[in-house]
DNA sequence: ACAAAAGTGTTCGATATACACCCATGT
DNA sequence: ACATGGGTGTATATCGAACACTTTTGT
């Protein structure tokens, strides 16, 4: 009587035009040193949605991060330990704040979806389904707002979209629709690296809580 | 170390032009007595899925039922007996087989989500979960149909909508909308109760299975 | 001057909405 | 004959998809 409960975290980035998932080499029996997502025993004294945020905060220093439960997975042998449940939760992280995510010596690295190496457990399952579940929520979201930094220009936007979709967006009907959507704030900054310097945008913050599903945590 | 986990049921069905929720007198401490939406303590050799499953056949004993992963609730205080964490399923029950569920004089009995009495624990959050869950889901979906018998008419489906919508649905459009998806196939039988005799109407089952979202169980 | 990415409108097809009358039957 | 629910089509608005050129800068 009583199940381990664990949280499992897929953490999401966009980095060089590629969707990547932080992956971590295990420190705990059973396969220590294989890779894996991170994960946390949750302790008696936290809900599922702290355990999974001080999960997050602890690999990734973060904030203003999007954080949503994804699905409970709780297959008999899923985990050779025993019976263990995990609740799967999956994060964006922008892109700026991924690239400081230190490699700490320990073989942790951010892993493109496409070419995934072995997981442990049924973790490989968790991961597409997460991926599944984020493009979804692209198609008739605004949740890629959460994989850039504060400001950004359309055109990252829309690398991002493109990234995750895995297909080509129509620039003018990709900026008619954020228009539509009417959560971008034009900022009076262009962005000077390329050659035509490029207007800046952030999002509009009561719009954006609005439009948060039930389920989505903003934690500041 | 383990904490408890147990698989709580929000079961729908629709009668009297009312979305009910089955709900049982608890025979358990804590709350013996108390209003409940059926729950189970998961056991060390069966998986979430199956858990769920069990649970509504042994409140049921209905099959062919849309069964579907909900939400997971593991806040710390949301049970007294101390930490438990929940994996919360709803599930669609056809109304003639709603109908045959028996109260079993234990109390137990459908009651409309729109009069919910007091539920135990956060178990009042979990059925409205479900409700907006269910309501998002149809939508944008078919998954009305499970809430009907195996032979229904388009106004006994259309009938569904409404009651769950909440709204009125223009006959017309209806019925054209439910003709582009392609998913009912028009019987040579008629039911024969109004005055005009109306169209029975089957889904066909090639069709509902590509429809079927990932996440969702089709026990047989 | 030219290369490179930024920016900008219109047309067309598909899908959703609004809306009203005739039909087949039981009483 | 009439009351009841069954059944049907068209016009309009809205949304998504396709499509190409000009602008601004750095080199």
């Amino acid at each position: 009587m009583g199940i381990q409960v664990t949280v499992d975290l897929v953490i999401f980035s966009v980095q060089e035009s590629a969707l990547k998932v932080w992956l971590v080499k295990r420190d705990n029996r059973p396969f220590k040193g294989h890779l894996a997502i991170p994960e946390r025993v949750i302790n008696k004294n936290e809900s599922l949605d702290q355990a999974a945020l001080r999960e997050l905060k602890e690999e990734t220093r973060a904030r203003q991060v999007y954080l949503e439960q994804l699905y409970s997975f709780g297959d008999r042998k899923r985990d050779p330990r025993g019976r263990v449940v995990t609740v799967a939760y999956y994060a964006l992280l922008p892109g700026d704040q991924a690239k400081r995510v230190s490699p700490n010596g320990s073989g942790a690295a951010w892993r493109s979806v496409d070419a995934l190496p072995p997981l442990v457990f049924d973790q490989k399952r968790i991961v597409n389904y997460a991926v599944e579940r984020l493009r979804t929520k692209l198609e008739y979201t605004t949740a890629g707002f959460q994989l850039l930094p504060r400001k950004f220009t359309l055109s990252e936007l829309q690398a991002v979209y493109e990234t995750i979709l895995g297909k080509k967006l129509d620039k003018r009907n990709f900026r008619k629709k954020m228009d539509l959507l009417g959560v971008l704030k034009p900022l009076r900054e262009w962005r000077r690296t390329g050659r035509k310097p490029a207007r800046l945008y952030m999002f509009k913050g009561k719009k954006f809580e609005r439009l948060k599903d039930k389920g989505i945590l903003f934690p500041f």
